[in-house]
DNA sequence: GTAATTTACTTAAACGTTAAAGGATGAATA
DNA sequence: TATTCATCCTTTAACGTTTAAGTAAATTAC
C-alpha cells in the first residue's frame, strides 16, 4: 500500500541505495538528489518502515516495560507514575516503549525474558517482581540489561533503582520517636516483596537499638487497603494498644485510618499513624497522612536511563537508590499532648 | 548472536522452509521432523525474530498508545486505568502495545499519525486529545483505525468510547434537586476538553428545563484540583452563594472540598458538592465525595476491542458509550436538613 | 502395471531497508 | 599528458522470516 523506497527510487530513475541515503543524509549524496528525493518522498506520502530498517539494522531501538497484573490490581500505586518516567526517558531518547502485563505465576505462560527475545528489545525494565517468581533464575543470567524497581537482584545484567527503604523507615520511626512513641506497630507488606523485607528489618534495627522493640507488634499485611482495615481492627482489639502505627504503605495506612474512625478513634490524639509511598490520596484523608514520599516517575527515569546508558556503552551505575522524603501532614501527634 | 531458522536447517540438514514450517506446525511437515527440530531449536535456544516475521507478513500486531502528555500531568487520573484496559485486551489477542506520550502541540514534531505509519501500527487509541490540537484533520481522513476516548471526532476509520456525559450530569443533577438544591453552580473542565462542553450543555438543559439555569454560576475550571481550589474560593465571595456545586471532575472537586474546609464551612451541612470521575482519593477525602463513577479500565478495554474487531474485519460499532454510575457518599446534603 | 494422488519436502522469491564494495566522471596534481 | 583523487552514484548482498510453486518418492486406485 504504502510507498516505499523502490517507488521513490523508480520514479527518479536511480537506485535505491541512493534513495536510501538521500532519506538519511548521507554525504555522499549531492545535495540536489537529496531535494528531489525528498520531494518525491513527499508527494508518495512515504513513510520509512521501521520494521525493515530494525531487521536489517539488527536494532530494535525498544526497550519492554513489564508490569506485573497483580500489582496493577492495586491500580492506584505508584505503576503509572514508574511508565510515565520511563516513557519520558525512553521516547527523550528515540526509544520506543513495549508495555507488558504478567501474570508471572503462570509458569506455562511465555515468559517474560521469552517475550523480550522475540521482540528483540534492548532492554526492559521490570516491576512489581515477587521473591517466589518462577522466572527469578532466569533473570540473574539474562543476557539482556534489565532494570528492577524495588527489587535488588543479583545478576550481571541486572539493574537495580528503588528507593532508600531504611532511610525511609529511619525517618519515618525518628519522628515518631521525637513526639514520644515508644510503642510502635507496624502493618507490614508481603513478604513476597522485598522492600517488604527492608523495611522490617530497618523497623526492628531502630526499635532494637533502643530496647523498644516488641515482635508482636509487628502484622503481616500486603500492601492493600483491606489489609490495613483488617490490621487496624486487629490493634484495636488489643489490650494494650500501640501508640502509634507505621505502615508499610499508604494504602494499608489508609486502610487502618478508616478502621480506627469506624471504631470511633479521635485521629491523631488517639493513635498516630504514618504511612510510605505518598498515594495522592494521602493528601486528601483526614487527618491528612504524614507519610514517607517516593517519586515515582523519578524512578521511572532512573530505571530507563540505566538502561539506555548501558545499551549506548556509556559507563554508569548498576544501582540507583534515591533519598525519600518525609511528608509531614497530620496524622501524627505527640504523645504528652492532649487531645484537642 | 541468537539462532537462527538456518542454524537450525544447517544443522538438521534441511530446508529453512522445513524448519519454518515445523516451528509453526503446518501439515505438510512430519510429526518426526518437527520433533527433530523444535529439539534443536530448544538446543540452540531458538528464539523466533518477530521483526523479520513482521517484515515479511505484513502484519505488525501493535496497537499505539498515545497519551498527551499535558493529560499525564494529573498523574492520579484515569490515564493509568485506560491502559492497563488496553493492554489487557491487547495482550489477550496477541497484540503489542507501544507506548507514546506526546506534546501536540508541538507542530514540529512528529505527529503521532507519523509515529504510527512508520510502525507500521495497526491501529491506536488517543486519550487527552483536545479539540485545538492541530493534527484533528490529519486525524479525520487517517487510514489507520483510531479510537478515541473521550473526544468524538467524525471521520471513517475513527472510533469513540466514552461515559454518557449527559447521563451522568443527569444522574448528579437529579440526586441534588431531589436533596432541594435549586442554586447549583458547575465549575467545568477547560473548553478544550470535549467533555467539557457535553457537561456543560447537559447542566445547562437540566437547569433550563426547571426554570433555574443561571450562567452567573458556570465557572471555567480546568479539571485540575488547584483550579477547583481557586473557584471554591471564589464562590465563597459571593453575596448569595449557591447551595451545591457540580465539578466536572473529581480533582476540582477535591480542590473546592479543600477551599471550603479552609474557610471553616461544615460539609456537607454548609454546603453540598457533587464530582465526576470516582478517583479512588474522593473515597478518602472527608465527607467521603459523591461522584459519578466512569469505568477507566472498561474504557480502555473497549477501545482497544474496537480496534482489534475492525482489524480482524469483525463488524462491530463504531461508537461506544458506557453508562456512569453515581457513587452516593457524604458529600450532599438535603437543603432541608437541619446541620448534624 | 500404469496413472492419479498424497506425503513430505525443496527452491526461489519476497518483505523494505542498509552497508560494503565497486564504478564512472570530472577536477586537481605532478 | 598521465596519474591521483574526490564526488556521486550503482551493484550486490544481507537481515530472518514466510509463501507460492515445484518435485520426488511413496501410496492408492482401478
Amino acid at each position: 500500500m504504502t510507498a516505499t523506497i523502490k517507488d521513490i527510487a523508480k520514479r527518479l530513475g536511480i537506485s535505491v541505495t541512493a534513495v536510501s541515503k538521500a532519506l538519511n543524509d548521507k554525504d555522499d549524496i549531492s545535495d540536489q538528489l537529496k531535494i528531489r528525493v525528498k520531494k518525491v518522498a513527499e508527494e508518495l506520502d512515504y513513510s520509512a518502515n521501521t520494521i525493515a530498517k530494525r531487521l536489517v539494522t539488527n536494532k530494535s531501538n525498544t526497550l519492554g516495560v513489564f508490569m506485573f497484573s497483580r500489582v496493577s490490581q492495586k491500580l492506584d500505586s505508584f505503576v503509572f507514575q514508574f511508565i510515565a518516567g520511563i516513557l519520558e526517558e525512553a521516547n527523550k531518547n528515540d526509544y520506543d516503549i513495549l508495555l507488558f502485563s504478567t501474570d508471572s505465576d503462570l509458569l506455562n505462560e511465555k515468559s517474560y525474558i521469552k517475550l523480550c527475545k522475540e521482540r528483540r528489545v534492548e532492554g526492559a525494565v521490570l516491576f512489581g517482581i515477587r521473591l517466589d517468581d518462577p522466572h527469578i533464575d532466569e533473570l540473574k543470567s539474562s543476557p539482556l540489561p534489565i532494570s528492577i524497581i524495588d527489587t535488588d537482584i543479583a545478576g550481571k545484567n541486572i539493574y537495580y533503582v528503588s528507593t532508600d527503604n531504611r532511610a525511609g523507615v529511619n525517618k519515618a520511626m525518628d519522628y515518631l520517636w521525637r513526639l514520644g512513641h515508644r510503642r510502635i506497630a507496624m502493618i507490614n507488606g508481603h513478604e513476597k516483596a522485598q522492600v517488604s523485607k527492608f523495611r522490617y528489618k530497618a523497623f526492628r534495627q531502630y526499635l532494637r537499638e533502643r530496647d523498644s522493640f516488641e515482635p508482636g507488634l509487628v502484622f503481616p499485611g500486603d500492601f492493600s487497603q483491606e489489609s490495613g482495615y483488617y490490621w487496624g481492627r486487629e490493634i484495636l482489639k488489643m489490650e494494650q494498644r500501640p501508640t502509634a502505627v507505621f505502615a508499610a504503605s499508604d494504602l494499608m495506612a489508609l486502610g487502618a485510618i478508616q478502621a480506627f474512625k469506624e471504631a470511633g478513634l479521635h485521629l491523631p490524639y488517639d493513635m498516630s499513624i504514618i504511612g510510605f509511598d505518598n498515594l495522592s490520596s494521602s493528601e486528601f484523608v483526614e487527618p491528612g497522612l504524614t507519610t514517607v514520599s517516593q517519586d515515582g516517575i523519578k524512578m521511572g527515569k532512573e530505571a530507563a536511563k540505566l538502561l539506555l546508558d548501558r545499551i549506548a556503552g556509556r559507563g554508569s551505575e548498576q544501582k540507583v537508590v534515591l533519598q525519600p522524603e518525609l511528608i509531614i501532614r497530620d496524622s501524627c501527634q505527640s504523645i504528652n499532648r492532649e487531645r484537642g
